[in-house]
DNA sequence: TGCAAAACGTCAATGAATGCAAAATTACAT
DNA sequence: ATGTAATTTTGCATTCATTGACGTTTTGCA
């Protein structure tokens, strides 16, 4: 079933990846909003009308590796070990799918490009938003399959708490304008924070 | 200045109003997608074009009363009592400004209906968590400016730890079909979760 | 009263998104 | 190889949100 791409399927996969640099190059060129779904289709010499059999959107051309990002995170889920603490393995959901590129080279390649673009495109940063609460709901999911000890509610506060603790500190790292390195420590601590709670935060002088 | 409404003023108000009552009675009748801008328009007697000038856009007048709500919360935090803990301040603000009705009647009006309308139509659940974005990046700097013993980072993680694990709690009871006193608990069980950390979360058999 | 600013409205245009039916392409069995 | 069925692609028309330019009306105030 995985094997025999057949000729339909390569190509289909060929343009869909020729949209998806197009797109993003074209982005960086001239800007999301300049940027009009003909000159991407355009791109890949496919009749406009044809992208949105590629793409539901304009927007989601951007997210391409989304699914996939999501499912790496649901299959380290699936593979904890019996008896881990769940804080370990949500460490190691968030370092290997938020972080490792997923979707090989495509992926590395728009990476920061990518980062800059939804950041200053309202439209980008809300697509962005829905698709990862999307993501988190099936996070918990997994996560409450994956850990008969969590019920559904306490699954999806160990989801949320960590998911939203990481976004918003990034959020206020690059509004700031923080270095890249500075930005991933501070992931790493609003991960701490989720884990082991607010009650953890410094006392008042 | 906050006195001294004005012809002019008081009329604005009321076609605000009535673009909002109106919009929210054609959304309930005849759903989101099939209500048309024009149509809103006319419900308060003004020209298509000029809606634009009330709301940025057509899914904006559903969060008419956002703004207040997050000036609510601002002003919860910039009244902390000195040496108060984080915690409970946070667990004030959630209380008083995300679940009290903040636009008088008109919130209290729409409540429910609302949130049903939201969840149904995804435009406006992303717009939703967009605006809920922006507005924990808001209440990160208020947290920041009223806890110096806090640095941005761990404003942040505290803002999107507690948000994003009610956001998720909730989302997750409506999925599922709690009923609203039984979601009401997970809050307060999320909420417990964010404070006390994932650390606090059963362990494994 | 009369002027300047604020609102409002008209008109036109752009561009995303969708439905539909015809045309082109690919897969597959004979 | 050939014909047929299934899938894709495409052109076309349409709807609708959103925006810009510009003229007209209201309102606030000197």
């Amino acid at each position: 079933m995985t094997s025999d791409p057949g000729l339909r399927q390569r190509k289909k996969m060929r343009t869909r990846q020729a949209l998806i640099e197009g797109a993003l190059r074209l982005f960086a060129e001239k800007g999301y909003d300049q940027t009009t779904v003909a000159e991407i289709a355009a791109t890949a010499d496919i009749a406009t009308r044809t992208f949105f059999s590629y793409f539901d959107s304009k927007d989601d051309i951007v997210f391409f590796d989304d699914r996939s990002r999501l499912e790496r995170a649901v299959e380290i889920i699936g593979e904890r070990q019996p008896g881990e603490p769940v804080a370990d393995l949500m460490r190691r959901v968030i370092d290997q799918s938020v972080f490792a590129d997923t979707d090989s080279e495509l992926a590395r390649k728009v990476g920061p490009a990518r980062t800059r673009l939804i950041a200053s495109v309202p439209a980008l940063q809300a697509r962005e938003l829905h698709l990862l609460f999307d993501i988190q709901l099936q996070l918990t999911e997994a996560l409450h399959l994956a850990c008969p000890e969590l019920d559904l509610v306490e699954a999806a506060a160990a989801v949320g708490s960590l998911v939203g603790a990481i976004k918003v500190v990034v959020a206020a790292c690059q509004k700031r304008g923080n270095r890249p390195e500075q930005t991933y420590k501070a992931v790493q601590r609003a991960t701490d924070i989720a884990i082991d709670g607010l009650n953890s935060l410094p006392r008042p002088a």
